[in-house]
RNA sequence: GGGCGAAUAGCUCAGCCUGGUUCAGAGCGCCUGCCUUACAAGCAGGAAGUCGGGGGUUCGAAUCCCUCUUCGCCCACCA
């Protein structure tokens, strides 16, 4: 036992679980004595768990808080097993959305990003970075989870750059990157190129144009093109119709007039023309349709790009629809077709739209200089990995996914036209006539060629271009730093389904590239949480739950089991963000179920020393027993990532083995105060509260840290959070002493019941006689009698040898027991004989119904005979019990008699 | 157009992969009774489910197969 003073301080403790400090001062303490922070390079187990960017520009939201917990409930349970954990935090995609809040800020002044210029704007981003950076990072130590900015900060600045001049010089040996003219997704409103991933497709009803292109010639011949977007007839070069189509057969290497522009365009036979859909002409805009684009390429047909950088419409264009907008000219150009009779009509038609996955503005195909990396050769090993198993996904089904885009994979346009991001290591000789192109590491002075000036591209990289390095660039790559060596390759990537293209399948190609090796061998996708009507929670809807708003009225743990319990592997989750408290109230109250079983536990613990020596009685035998099986229940989830299972195990073990009916069980030697019956309960409750205090820190860190330190021989150092995970013994798992509690708890729960159903006071005693209990009973009885008695309100047990419990005509309450026997409780004055007769009829039925069943299945040969023995024997065993069940239900309805 | 997921108590969901110990579970809510000195953020008891519809496989189906319905997601170049 610990000194009087300690005692006094455990019992001193408040009976509601107050996290506010106490949450706080754990996790500073835990930050300043490092535990965060792996410094050392030359970890046996380095385990890794990967962070995604957090969103700098909008409150940390539910989502993050979900994901981050996982993160940190998986590193935190590693770290008890001895792994070094090293979080990494951050990339610099958070800093692209913070690009956009600047543009913002300028433009509030009625100013643009050219109005500043390239330097200043990108120092503003970078003031913005900071602030940003470091608020989420606060928050995110305020909900448990720990991170650090300065490294973050490096990583995006120096750490990264060096990295993606590396990989960008590399690839460009290897043949992989290219510039090339191609039709991109461009986005008029951010002024930049946007990758396959970063347009959305959405559906929409737009409305199908069909439109009357006269044919060149004398015989007055026409035909009918259908589209979506008449504004880019505009820059139509040609028709097209597919090759076999015997109706255009002879249409094929005639030309026809563009209606509004009087251009003559050739008419062209290509296999890509669908002959069913519309008029089975097709027309022809290389600039502006990617597949109008190869059509062009394959017929040599123009590319007439016919809008600027703002999408509207340019010079190539004739006079009236010069600097209209798109959707202005695209009514103009209706128009003046309906004026010009080339409109055949309009039908709705839906179909899907790109837009810009940051700005929401509708995407324009459009043709353009950019660079490119070549896919092809980068995705074959990382698909290599998946079928031969050395990548996992949880849940598996997003491997069919990652294995569908694999194997479709296009090239990746990297170049971005924005200002803020890594610049793109290329420069271009600006002497007349030289043309050299210099990709280098560093930064070139002179034209290796002719020594004159050189320009660097202005384009930076798309942001996922550094992000995709991220598993070994914040380590230190391309240098081969201890960092590197100890925490390359990672374990496990825990992060949202959303970003399976754009970052976690590329950082596999790109480990496997640049590395050599996997970066990560699971990937682990949590769900979305969403609203109490199932939206996604976000900014527009204002349905976003603030974490830190729960942590500051519920704790960090209370949000930390609520979200981990209900976000079984890879499930969305619904939570209820109009009250908060309905939503987290489980967790809240789960918190607080234990730090009051560590009130009543605390002060009676023994320590070390005493532990060993102490008989355990059946009920100290039980509870181990059943910590031992729930502490496997709980070390399977957590393997197979099945967080909820875990969550849900130390829930079921914790409230409903030990506090409801252990604890219950122990008050009665723990008011003993000393002797061996005490001291062998002090020693239960020690061992078993070590474990589940281990078993369930890693999700609901301070509230068991904060326990643990009062345990007898623990200080205020942490006793947890390095571990050592609780090894509980197989040994403790004890049938004997299973039977004879849950026997027990059958028992007290039969009278409650009876009590209950005959509206008795809770405080009556009552007498209860006990006939043919079994033995696990008859030593559950002998050992915790008094237990019983109190567990039920009961003034004395008496134990009948033979017969029924209750004498004929005896006023009483029946029932009879599964794990064998029955009860009589003889209540003279309230039982109704009628109302007791009905109620042994209606439970005599019902097990007369479960009794047919299992004879029935016992009869059928086809059960018999294929069943598994043990199915069968279990059957058998059912049998017995309930024809006893039945037989001491008839023997009572006989005993009371025939009804009135 | 392809692919995937979901449908179980009033609500949020487990269970399904590996069919038979679950006489279908949990939390919240609801009903009844208790301020019993760890906890009313609690305790005890209770009501509540044709496991979306239909068909099939099997001795046996919430669980496996087919199909339909209703939601949701992802991918996709049909103008």
């Amino acid at each position: 036992m610990g000194d009087a003073s300690t005692d006094q301080n455990r019992t001193e403790l408040p009976p509601r679980y107050d996290p506010s400090g106490l949450e706080g001062d754990l996790y500073r303490e835990w930050v300043d004595a490092g535990l965060f922070h792996v410094e050392a390079a030359d970890a046996d187990n380095p385990y890794v768990i990967v962070i995604p960017p957090p969103n700098v520009t909008a409150a940390l939201h539910m989502g993050h808080g979900l994901n981050n917990t996982i993160q940190d409930v998986l590193t935190r349970r590693r770290r008890m097993q001895g792994y070094d954990a090293l979080y990494l935090p951050g990339t610099d995609h958070a800093g692209i959305a913070t690009q956009n809040v600047v543009e913002r800020e300028i433009r509030k002044d009625g100013k643009t990003r050219f109005d500043l210029g390239r330097e200043a704007f990108v120092d503003r981003v970078w003031e913005w970075v900071d602030v940003y950076g470091n608020r989420i990072i606060e928050q995110l130590r305020t909900i448990g989870c720990s991170c650090d900015w300065e490294r973050t900060r490096f990583t995006l600045d120096e750490g990264l750059s060096r990295a993606v001049r590396e990989v960008f010089v590399r690839l460009h040996e290897r043949g992989l990157i290219y510039r090339g003219r191609y039709i991109i997704n461009w986005c008029p409103r951010c002024g930049t190129a946007l990758s396959n991933e970063e347009a959305e497709h959405r559906d929409h009803t737009g409305k199908l144009h069909r439109i009357r292109y006269d044919l060149e010639g004398e015989d007055g011949l026409s035909v009918e093109v259908a589209t979506t977007r008449p504004e880019t007839m505009l820059g139509d070069t040609g028709l097209a119709v597919h090759p076999e189509d015997e109706r255009y057969a002879d249409l094929i290497g005639r030309t026809a007039i563009l209606p509004l522009v009087g251009r003559v365009i050739p008419i062209v036979a290509d296999s890509y023309v669908d002959p069913e859909f519309g008029s089975g002409v097709v027309k022809v805009t290389p600039a502006h349709d990617p597949n109008d684009f190869e059509i062009g390429q394959r017929h040599d047909l123009e590319a007439l790009d016919v809008m600027t950088d703002e999408a509207t419409m340019n010079d190539a264009v004739p006079e009236p629809y010069r600097g209209l907008d798109r959707v202005e000219a695209r009514k103009r150009v209706v128009e003046d077709l309906q004026t010009g009779g080339y409109l055949v009509g309009v039908e709705e038609h839906p179909h899907s739209v790109g837009r810009c996955y940051r700005c929401d503005t509708i995407v324009e195909p459009r043709l353009s200089d950019q660079w490119f990396v070549k896919m092809a050769p980068l995705a074959e090993p990382a698909l290599e990995a998946y079928r031969k198993g050395d990548l996992r996904f949880y849940p598996d089904r997003y491997g069919k996914v990652y294995q569908n885009w694999m194997e479709n994979i296009r090239d990746w346009v990297i170049s971005r036209q924005l200002w803020w991001g890594h610049r793109i290591p290329v420069w271009y000789c600006r002497h007349e006539g030289c043309g050299e192109v210099v990709v280098a590491r560093e930064d070139p002075d002179r034209c290796p060629a002719c020594d004159g000036e050189l320009e660097q591209d202005p384009d930076v990289l798309d942001t996922w271009f550094s992000s995709w390095l991220w598993p070994f660039s914040t380590l230190g790559w391309p240098e081969d730093t201890e960092d590197l060596a100890a925490f390359y390759p990672t374990d496990t990537l825990v992060t949202a389904p959303d970003i399976l293209f754009f970052w976690v399948a590329r950082m596999v190609m790109a480990g496997l590239e640049f590395k050599g090796e996997l970066p990560f061998t699971d990937v682990l996708l949590n769900g979305t949480v969403r609203d109490h009507q199932g939206r996604r929670m976000s900014k527009s809807l204002n349905n976003g739950i603030d974490p830190i708003e729960v942590v500051d009225m519920y704790g960090a743990d209370a949000m930390r089991f609520t979200l981990i319990r209900g976000a079984p592997l890879g499930t969305d989750q619904q939570l209820n963000n109009e009250d908060l408290e309905e939503a987290f109230r489980p967790g809240r109250n789960f918190a607080n179920k234990i730090w009051n079983a560590a009130r009543l536990a605390l002060p009676h613990l023994a320590d070390d020393a005493t532990r060993g020596g102490a008989s355990a009685t059946l009920a100290d035998r039980w509870i181990r027993s059943r910590l031992s099986r729930a502490a496997v229940e709980i070390d399977g989830a957590f393997e197979a990532f099945r967080l909820h299972e875990a969550a849900e195990s130390c829930h079921a073990f914790i409230w409903g083995d030990f506090c409801d009916w252990y604890l219950e069980l122990a008050k009665r030697r723990l008011d003993e105060g000393s002797g061996p019956e005490y001291e062998a309960a002090g020693a239960a409750l020690a061992d078993t509260m070590e474990g589940w205090l281990g078993l369930l820190h890693p999700i609901m860190p301070f509230v068991t840290e904060a326990i643990s330190r009062r345990m007898p021989g623990r200080g205020d150092d942490s006793t947890l959070v390095l571990g050592p995970w609780p090894q509980v013994p197989d040994a403790w798992v004890d049938t004997e002493a299973e039977d004879a509690i849950e026997a027990l708890r059958e028992l007290v729960g039969t009278v409650r019941a009876l009590r209950s159903e005959y509206r008795l006071d809770p405080r009556t005693p009552l007498t209860v006689r006990v006939a043919g209990a079994g033995p696990a009973l008859r030593a559950a009885l002998e050992e915790e009698r008094a237990s019983v008695m109190r567990l039920a309100s009961l003034s004395a047990i008496e134990d009948v040898a033979e017969g029924p419990a209750g004498a004929a005509g005896e006023p009483g309450a029946h029932a009879v027991l599964r794990y064998g026997g029955d009860i009589f409780i003889p209540l003279a004055d309230v039982i109704d004989l009628d109302r007791e007769r009905a109620r042994i009829a209606d439970e005599s039925s019902h097990i007369a119904g479960l009794l047919g069943g299992t004879r029935a299945k016992l009869a059928n040969e086809g059960f018999v005979a294929n069943a598994p023995p043990e199915v069968v024997e279990r059957e058998k065993a059912k049998l017995v019990s309930l024809e006893d069940q039945l037989g001491r239900l008839e023997e009572k309805l006989q005993s009371l008699g025939p009804a009135d």
